[in-house]
This record gives structure tokens, C-alpha cells and sequence, in this order.
DNA sequence: CTAGGGTTAG
């Protein structure tokens, strides 16, 4: 528009009339000519277009204050409509006159255009009165500044801060604190403070902008502070004020400074209107204290939208799905009518639940209120129906959409693979238009979870070499990856790329690290990374007891269960899980006993079959049988298969064979898929020398198809990991290993290790199960792991299932003849082996 | 004249 336009300076400060206070003024009038008060009482457009039609008839489109008052009251209207109907005015004045707009017109359709966010309409007016030439004055630059912040125009408001400098606006509060906001909202917060610095007086506004700056970039802290010192300043806090330091608390989730903060509107006496009830709300929802929040949230005598909403997403945010359908069933009795944002934690709530009823309702309402037209909503509608297994009708909403974002291919992959099809959502991601961090972050979740580990860390490396940035999320799937690869050298590249890339490390993430430190056998780092965490939720509590529970080390689990106790960390149900395992691998029956009752009698946490396992688990090992048998049989719920393979192993442990075979029986009763048990049965009766069962098991196996998981080892060297599997020859280095394990079975043999043959299936000569143990994949591991690494370095072996004795007594003797560290994890847990002793002191 | 609340996927 501009660009057209002659730059010629036109000078406008010469009023084409004079002012209609005057003689003359009033001479030009008709006795009909609306009274310039009537623009006051005027309702609405359709009123004003009449006013605007007698001004016109009347000759009177040459007087600039009628029309100004025109432009600016259909302006302040705020609708496009009015807006056009302005701009039509204007046009027609420039038209007749033969000239251009006053300042004043300017000035008002900028701000109207500002506030119905044409913010390109608003700029490209502001050029236009450049251009004629008309200096811009104070009002101009906050309505002009306001468009560019709104249209994210940089490069204009730039230009603005050099034309605000120049005109001398500098010290002008308002066109500073416009700039304040439109750097703030660009993310410039070190420009948006540098004005604020140098403003030679700050209002309250100054102050307000640049903490709602610094609250919306995820800087509560600097908003919190900075809110304090403008009190000490002396400037008083008003509630828009309140709304952004109330908003940051919020962020913080910390709810003593939120009421900190939250006394100075008391004592500034300050009245609490419906914005500040929100932003409170809200702050309590985040910080924890949902009673509280729903306490205001009922207290309240104008439940608005906004307020509905701002509860409903907080309840769907914390997982009460139940609670936020409460409200909107309230909304629908007793009003405000749902909108789209409404619904929008509606379907998330249904999606929640998996309720396919409310979601289906949820579908009708959005159909007949016509608010489908909202990508948000179809995309937590395609969300709402993967989670409620409908992956059709998910689909069929997905190809509907016209405007399909990322977000929407992202739910459709998520969908999938919730729906346990991970292929096709692999397939998807290699299909869709652009991945944002979410879709790769989904994908790397997909992998873990289906314990595709390896294939997890490749796609991080695509993700490294396709310069995707990571972030807290992908940090997490690659730590819990790493853990279950129990890659130490890996852990500790993960940890150090963690520090260096500036990741930031919230409760969730830091645990992930202490869970896999870990799992990699380095339960030093693990304590480490929790003893420097900040806040430690039951989570974070759980991974650092598993860590001493995966050492063998339950005094220490125990421990540190009380002293979460003591710090007010409510257990629940899982750290329970964690800390009976650790009492179970360290035969602590009294305290795992306590801490068992203790669950109902002091928390009122009923203990779930999993709880009755690790007790059976910890009374077997510790060779209390009958005891175990005894509580399986008082269990509030029936048994299942892994309650009675716990029974099994201990039988196995404790030769207790009749036991055994009964416990088995029952597992073959409930799982008979289970390969595990056969192989255990088998081990049981092989143990026992009774072959003939031993033979029986075996036709049993071969005749249900049944075969024996392998047994597999892997050790990382130099980055890379080796995969090993019981007799497999297939390694390249195959030869040296071989000869390695060779040498390695004459010095043991010379120290006096004699092969415990017990532990071979097979029921084949001598000669052959010795071979056949020699070859255990954590053997053949081990070798290879004795050739590959240094002399001072520990070997560390993951192995998928447990150890057998003979390997266990194996490592513990090259521990001693290698004089070398060795650290195995097995299904269970791990072994430290140094110098002949194991820190398991053989219990496991 | 300038500043303020609720919004889907990992």
C-alpha cells in the first residue's frame, strides 16, 4: 500500500475547519444535524451507519470531526464489520477532500484494526501516514506496537523503536512499556529489560510487562523477583500485576511463595475480580492443592467460562478425568455453555478414561455446536478414539481433516502404537510431511517400550545426525533405553551430553538417570545423580531403592525407604514392589514382614498380587516353604502363574521337589505358554538326578512346541555391543574367544573348579554337558570380554536371564585367578565379583 | 493510549 503511495510530505496540521465549537463551524450546520453527543448514545452499527448517512446527506463529509468521531466509535466496536464500514468511511472523507486522513483517524483505525488482530492492516496503515508525511504522536506508536507484537511483525517494531527514538518518544512511558510487551513476547526479553532499565520513570504497567515477559518464557524465578523488588520500589502491584506473578508461582509449583505472594492482595486491600480468581485457581491446581482450588472455584459467584475451563483441564492434567466431566455435566445444568476449549478437555477426559460413551457424546455436541471446524478438536478426538480402541473411527476422523498438522500425524502414530502397532506407526512416521521433536520423541518411546532397545538408540543417532534437537522427553527414552542395554560407557556419554547440551533435568528425567546408572551397574553415579536432585517425588524415591536392590544391598533399600518415610514422601504401591524385592535378596524377612503389614495397617495401601510375590519371593529364598505356601494360601486373590514361580524357584533353591512339581503343575495349569517353567521343572528333576521326569518334561515341550528361551549375554566394547547366545559360534572373533574360554577352563581347573553339571538340561554324556556349559552365553561373554578390555576395567556382562550357579561360580573364580572386576546384571539383579567373592554372598 | 486467565500429540 505504501510502496504506491506519494512519500511527499503532506502537510496536515492545517485544519480543513475549523473546530465546531466556532461561529463558523456552527453556520455550516443544518438545524438537523446530529448533535456530535449523539455518537455517544449510539448502540450500535446499524445506528451509526444512519448518524453516518445523514452526516453525508447533509454535505458534511468535509467536516473532519464528524467523521473522526465516525471512524473512532465504529472502530472502538471492535468487529470486522465496523471496521470495514470505518475504513469505508475514511476512504469516502479522503475521497471527497481530496486529501488525507487526520492523525486522530489514523490513530483509530490502528487501534481498531490492533484489537480485532489485522495487525497487517494496522502496520500498513502506520506506513501510509508516514509516507503522507504526518508525524506520528504518542497515542500511535502503543496501537501500532500492540498490531506488530499480535503479528509477530519484528523487523516493523524494530523500525517502530528507532522511530520512537527519533521522534523523541523515548522517554514516554507508554510507548516504553509497549516495547517492553512487544519484546517480550518475542522472546527479546534482554532488549524488552534493556528498555526497562533505561526508562527514566517505570509506572506499574513497565513493571507488569516485563513479569508477564519473563513468566511466559519460562522464567518464573527472574518474574517472582522481579515482582518483589517492584514492592520494595514502591510501586503498588494492581491485579494485572497480581494475574502474571500469580501465573509464574503457578509455573514454579511452588505453593508457599504462591501465598507469599498471594497475602499482598490482602494487605493492599485489593479486590479480587474474576481474572485474579482464574490465575488463582490455577496457581493452586499446579502447586498441588486441588482442595483449595475447588474450594475458590465453588466459593466463586461468577463461574465464567474461562474459570470452568481453567479447572477442567487442571483435573484433566492431573489424571481426575472423573472430576473434570463432573464440571462439565455442572456446565451443562447450570451453565456457562461448553465452548471448544471445554471440550477439548472433555474428549482428553474421556480419552482418559477410555470411555467411549462420554466420547461419543462428546463427538455429538462438538457435531452439533459446529465446533469441529477446530483442529485441536479433531486431533484429541483422534487421541480420544485410539485410547478407546477404535482405531477405525480414529482413522476416519484423521482423513477427514482438511488442515492435518504435525499434531495430528503425531496423535495418529501415538494411537497406533498404543493400539500395539508399532509397524504401522513406523510406517506413518516415514510417511508423514514433517516430524517436529514429539513425533520423534513418540517413536523413541514406541521402541523402548516394546523393548527394542537397540533400534531406540539408532533412531537417537538420526535423530543427532539429522540435527533434531533433544530434549528432556527424548533424554528420558534414551536413559531408560541405555538401562536395559546396561551400557555403562553409553550411561555415562548420555549423562555427560545431558550437562553439555543444557537439557534440563526435572524430577522425571533425573530419575530415569538413577534408574539407569543403575541398571548399567554403577549404583555410585545412580546415588550420585539422586542425592543432587533438588525435589525427590516417590518415583525418584522408588529408582534410588531399586539401585540398592538391584546391588543386593537391602539394608541400604531399607534405609532409605525410612528416610523417605520421614521426609513426608507418601509411598505408594510401587516403592513397595521395590523395597520387599530389595528385603527379598537380602533375606531381611523380619523387616520385610514389618514393611508389609505396615503397607494396610499404616497407609491403607491394600497389597496387590504383586505385593504377595515379592513376599513369597523373600520367604522362599530365604527357605521358609512352608511359610510361603502358606501365605499364597491366604491370599485375598487367586494365585497366578508368577506367584507359584516364585514358590518354584525357591523349591528349586531348596530342593524341595514335591513342592516343585506341585507349584509347577499349577503354572502349567494357568500359563501354559510359559516356556520358563518347563525349563525350570526339567532343571528341578534334572538336579534331583530324576531323568526319567526329566525326559517327560521335555516330550511335554516338544510336543506343545515349547522351546527354551536362550540364553543371551551382551558387553559393550568401545561403544559397541556384543551379543552372545548359549553354543551360538557365529561371533568373528569366534576363534580367539575359543581359545580363550580354553585356557580360562585349564586355570580354573587347576584352582580346583569343578563344572557343576547339575544345571545342564540335557540329559546327554559327560563330556558334552561340560562342553555345553562351557559355552553359557555370559562364558563365552566373559572371554570375549577378558580379550577386548584393558586389565584395570571391569567387565560388565547383561545377561536376559538368571545366572546359573555354574557360571556364578565360574566368574567368581576368573575373578580371582584374572585378578579383574566383574559385574553381572541378570534378569533379577547384579553380581559384583572381585577377588573369588561375589557381593551376592551367593543368596540370589 | 500501554500490561492480564483456559487449548490437542510424546
Amino acid at each position: 500500500m505504501a510502496a504506491t503511495l506519494n512519500p511527499s510530505p503532506v502537510v496536515f496540521a492545517t485544519p480543513t475547519s475549523t473546530p465546531l465549537t466556532t461561529q463558523h463551524e456552527a453556520k455550516t450546520m443544518s438545524k438537523d444535524s446530529p448533535p456530535l453527543v449523539s455518537f455517544k448514545h449510539c448502540t450500535g452499527l446499524d445506528e451509526l451507519k444512519q448518524l453516518h448517512g445523514q452526516i453525508l446527506k447533509q454535505g458534511l463529509n468535509h467536516n473532519h470531526s464528524y467523521i473522526s468521531k465516525v471512524i473512532s466509535t465504529c472502530a472502538q466496536m471492535g468487529t470486522v464489520e465496523s471496521l470495514t464500514y470505518a475504513q469505508k468511511a475514511f476512504d469516502l472523507y479522503k475521497n471527497d477532500n481530496e486529501t488525507n486522513g487526520t492523525l486522530f483517524m489514523y490513530n483509530s483505525l490502528i487501534r481498531g484494526y490492533s484489537c480485532i488482530g489485522f495487525a497487517v492492516e494496522a502496520i500498513l496503515l502506520y506506513v501510509e501516514l508516514v509516507g503522507f508525511g504526518i508525524l506520528p504522536d504518542k497515542y500511535t506508536f502503543p496501537f501500532v506496537l500492540s498490531a506488530c507484537t499480535k503479528s509477530s511483525a519484528y523487523r516493523e517494531g524494530i523500525q517502530l523503536h528507532g522511530a520512537i527514538i527519533k521522534l523523541g518518544f523515548e522517554n514516554d512511558v507508554f510507548a516504553e512499556n509497549s516495547l517492553i510487551h512487544f519484546y517480550g513476547e518475542r522472546g527479546e526479553i534482554v532488549d524488552g529489560r534493556k528498555v526497562f532499565e533505561e526508562m527514566p520513570e517505570r509506572n506499574v504497567v513497565s513493571w507488569t510487562s516485563l513479569i508477564c515477559a519473563y513468566a511466559r518464557r519460562d522464567l518464573p524465578k527472574e518474574a517472582v523477583d522481579l515482582f518483589f523488588k517492584m514492592v520494595e520500589e514502591g510501586t503498588k502491584p494492581n491485579s494485572v500485576t497480581m494475574v502474571c506473578v500469580i501465573s509464574a508461582c503457578a509455573k514454579l509449583q511452588e505453593l508457599e511463595l504462591g501465598q507469599r505472594v498471594c497475602a499482598y492482595i490482602g494487605d493492599l486491600g485489593m479486590k479480587v475480580n474474576t481474572l485474579m480468581v482464574n490465575a488463582l485457581v490455577d496457581m493452586y491446581m499446579k502447586c498441588g492443592a486441588v482442595d483449595t482450588a475447588k474450594q475458590l472455584f465453588d466459593e466463586c459467584d461468577d463461574r465464567n467460562l474461562v474459570l470452568c475451563n481453567t479447572i477442567m483441564s487442571n483435573y484433566v492434567r492431573l489424571g481426575l478425568a472423573r472430576e473434570a466431566l463432573a464440571i462439565l455435566d455442572e456446565m451443562l445444568l447450570h451453565g456457562p455453555r461448553p465452548d471448544r476449549v471445554s471440550m477439548l478437555s472433555a474428549i482428553s477426559a474421556s480419552a482418559q478414561l477410555g470411555d467411549l460413551l462420554w466420547g461419543k457424546w462428546c463427538h455429538g455436541y462438538v457435531l452439533r455446536n459446529r465446533l469441529e471446524g477446530w483442529d485441536a478438536i479433531c486431533n484429541a478426538m483422534i487421541d480420544m478414539y485410539m485410547k478407546c480402541g477404535k482405531q477405525e473411527m480414529a482413522s476416519r476422523i484423521f482423513n477427514h481433516i482438511s488442515n492435518k498438522t504435525v499434531v495430528s500425524w503425531n496423535s495418529l502414530i501415538a494411537g497406533l502404537i498404543k493400539n500395539g502397532d508399532v509397524d504401522s506407526a513406523r510406517e506413518v512416521f516415514g510417511e508423514m510431511p514433517e516430524r517436529d521433536h514429539v513425533s520423534w520423541n513418540t517413536m523413541l518411546g514406541a521402541l523402548t517400550q516394546e523393548n527394542m532397545f537397540e533400534e531406540a538408540m539408532e533412531l537417537f543417532r538420526v535423530m543427532q545426525r539429522e540435527g533434531i534437537k533433544a530434549d528432556r522427553v527424548t533424554m528420558v527414552g534414551v536413559a531408560s533405553s541405555c538401562g536395559y542395554l546396561g551400557a555403562l560407557d553409553l550411561a555415562k556419554w548420555i549423562y555427560i551430553y545431558i550437562e553439555k547440551n543444557k537439557i534440563l533435568c526435572d524430577i522425571q528425567l533425573a530419575t530415569a538417570l538413577v534408574d539407569m546408572f543403575a541398571r548399567c551397574g554403577d549404583p555410585q553415579s545412580a546415588m550420585q545423580v539422586f542425592n543432587g536432585m533438588e525435589k525427590r517425588d516417590v518415583s525418584a524415591w522408588t529408582a534410588a531403592i531399586g539401585a540398592m536392590a538391584m546391588e543386593g544391598n537391602g539394608e541400604r533399600a531399607v534405609e532409605l525407604f525410612n528416610k523417605m518415610l520421614q521426609q513426608g514422601v507418601k509411598p505408594d504401591g510401587i516403592v513397595f514392589v521395590g523395597v520387599l524385592t530389595a528385603c527379598s535378596h537380602n533375606g531381611l524377612v523380619e523387616q520385610g514382614w514389618h514393611i508389609f503389614r505396615s503397607m494396610k495397617e499404616i497407609y491403607g495401601i491394600s497389597p496387590q498380587i504383586v505385593h504377595y510375590g515379592c513376599m513369597v519371593d523373600l520367604l522362599g529364598r530365604a527357605g521358609l516353604l512352608g511359610e510361603a505356601l502358606d501365605l499364597i494360601k491366604s491370599m485375598p486373590m487367586e494365585p497366578n502363574d508368577v506367584i507359584w514361580g516364585s514358590l518354584l524357584a525357591a523349591c528349586r533353591k531348596h530342593q524341595n521337589v514335591d513342592m516343585a512339581a506341585y507349584a509347577a503343575e499349577r503354572i502349567i495349569e494357568l500359563a501354559p505358554e510359559k516356556t520358563g517353567v518347563h525349563v525350570l521343572l526339567s532343571n528341578i528333576y534334572a538336579s534331583a538326578g530324576k531323568w526319567t521326569n526329566v525326559a517327560k518334561v521335555r516330550l511335554h515341550m516338544k510336543e506343545k512346541g515349547v522351546r527354551k528361551v536362550p540364553g543371551s549375554s551382551s558387553i559393550e566394547v568401545n561403544g559397541k555391543i556384543h551379543e552372545f547366545t548359549s553354543g551360538n559360534e557365529s561371533h568373528p572373533e569366534m576363534n580367539d574367544i575359543s581359545l580363550m574360554l580354553h585356557e580360562m577352563n585349564c586355570r580354573l581347573r587347576d584352582a580346583g573348579y569343578i563344572p557343576d553339571i547339575t544345571n545342564v538340561l540335557l540329559d546327554v554324556d559327560e563330556q558334552e554337558k561340560e562342553y555345553l556349559l562351557s559355552h553359557h552365553s555370559e562364558k563365552l561373554a566373559l572371554a570375549f570380554g577378558l580379550i577386548n578390555t584393558s586389565q584395570r576395567m571391569p567387565i560388565r556382562v547383561v545377561k536376559n536371564l538368571r545366572m546359573c550357579s555354574d557360571c556364578h561360580s565360574f566368574a567368581k573364580l576368573v575373578s580371582k585367578i584374572y585378578d579383574r572386576e566383574i559385574v553381572v546384571r541378570d534378569n533379577n539383579r547384579f553380581h559384583f565379583f572381585k577377588q573369588g567373592f561375589c557381593s551376592c554372598s551367593d543368596f540370589w
